[in-house]
DNA sequence: CGTCTTCTTGAAGAAGGTCAATCCTCGTGG
DNA sequence: CCACGAGGATTGACCTTCTTCAAGAAGACG
């Protein structure tokens, strides 16, 4: 996807989403201004680990992963961005995980220290950033539940119901009922690294849940689930706290 | 600990770390007349997962755990909170997580209307609570390495790592460095709803690291690290990505 | 001094990891 | 058009780690 470098933030697909989304267009001419598109191909580094980060990245289409490996090699992903999500923050200038590019992505960026200015100056732009925030914090810690307490076929399912959920946002539908299609942006090596299993496990429980007629697989990256209900119950989670992302 | 109500907050112990940290002298005594101090007992609830919560709340002495059940009795702790971290929201009326008191909890508090309007109209409050919030993100997201990849010795060392580097902030000591005496604020369930593993792992791997060297044991909630250094190297992380939280 | 709670230790079992072989699927080139 | 090869995915066999179930020790407290 190609997104014309002076094209109108009106058309954004993003727009109503990102960190811009409560600016007004007289803010939104202020990052006009400013921001700039770059794409990367899939696989493609957007941050290292230690490594400087000179930019406020929102991205704009595509998908990531956010992670870390360990000195032996055992890789954890921390966050799986998708549209509207934002890499880098402001008062820090280098990234605390890596952040690689699962499909071609791409994002709308700001140089970091303008970015600063602009959540200085602009309200509406420091209130969307501490919202979206807060979002992910809570997103971050249901997270450590499926991590810290679920089996391997629960973890499985609540990934799919999680994924299933931040689909419908992105395409603008509601909650996902009955039955669901979903593609797949990552490997199983990736939704492997995101659930602290084996890429070994993954496939096997994937299996399991489809020989229990939970879920369709007619691709390697395509899954069906037939009763979105059914998959959610699952999880074991009764869902009373709020949305897993 | 008991607080004067009326105290000034120029004496207050979270002073300069709370979400107040960068609010002058005029905005304090904005904030003096609306807050609230209240204390808790240990084993208090001090928010319940898909309840209401009416007040935005900073912890100024004591420690609580913020936590989910499962439907089948598992629990997960999301986060240990310590004084200067805050619980609750703006913009959200319910907890998405069970909150409790591990020791007697002091917190001074804002009803939620209130605290919105602040959050609104002092730069300095959104801007703190912004920078505090994206820390939190940072610390969740080094939480799930440790909950995803680690294994039950590593998962260990990482907390009492993390605890030695909490407790130096507060007392406003230097990061920790060589022998280091540790005061355990959870129980052994705690700590093993804390690090996704159960009690009786979590047993046997202190009885482990000790037996090898790397801490003694002098009470049940008392813990020294003779080598700090040393017990760090056992996380196996380089700590490259930012400090464990 | 008993009783309750918390912690520790032991033995057995299950879940998931490791190692290894095979299978797709798709792109390439003969 | 079809054989070949490469990368990812699946499956199988075995093994390690952690959990489960059970019993006992150590404090804390009336």
């Amino acid at each position: 996807m190609k997104l014309d470098p002076i094209s109108s933030c009106a058309a954004c697909p993003i727009r109503h989403r990102a960190v811009c989304a409560e600016c007004d267009a007289r803010e939104l001419a202020l990052l006009a201004e400013i921001k700039s598109y770059r794409t990367f191909p899939a696989g493609a580094p957007l941050a290292a680990a230690g490594e400087s980060l000179d930019h406020f990245s929102s991205i704009v289409a595509g998908c990531a992963t956010m992670s870390r490996t360990l000195e032996d090699g055992r890789r954890q992903t921390v966050g799986l961005l998708m549209p509207s999500d934002y890499i880098g923050r402001p008062g820090r200038a280098t990234s605390p995980f890596d952040v690689e590019a699962l499909s071609e992505v791409t994002v709308c960026r700001f140089e970091r220290r303008a970015f600063e200015k602009l959540v200085r100056e602009l309200p509406h732009i420091a209130s969307r950033l501490l919202t979206m925030t807060l979002d992910e914090l809570d997103a971050a810690r249901d997270w450590a539940v499926v991590l810290g307490r679920m089996t391997a076929r629960e973890k499985i399912a609540a990934f799919l119901v999680s994924l299933a959920r931040r689909q419908a946002v992105i395409e603008e539908r509601d909650g996902p009922v009955g039955a669901v299609a979903l593609h797949l942006p990552l490997s199983r090596e990736a939704m492997a690294d995101h659930l602290g299993l084996t890429i070994e496990t993954t496939s096997r429980q994937i299996t399991a849940l489809r020989k229990d007629g939970l879920i369709e697989v007619p691709g390697k990256r395509e899954i069906v689930i037939p009763d979105f209900e059914a998959l959610a119950l699952e999880t074991g989670d009764d869902g009373d706290g709020g949305v897993i992302a």
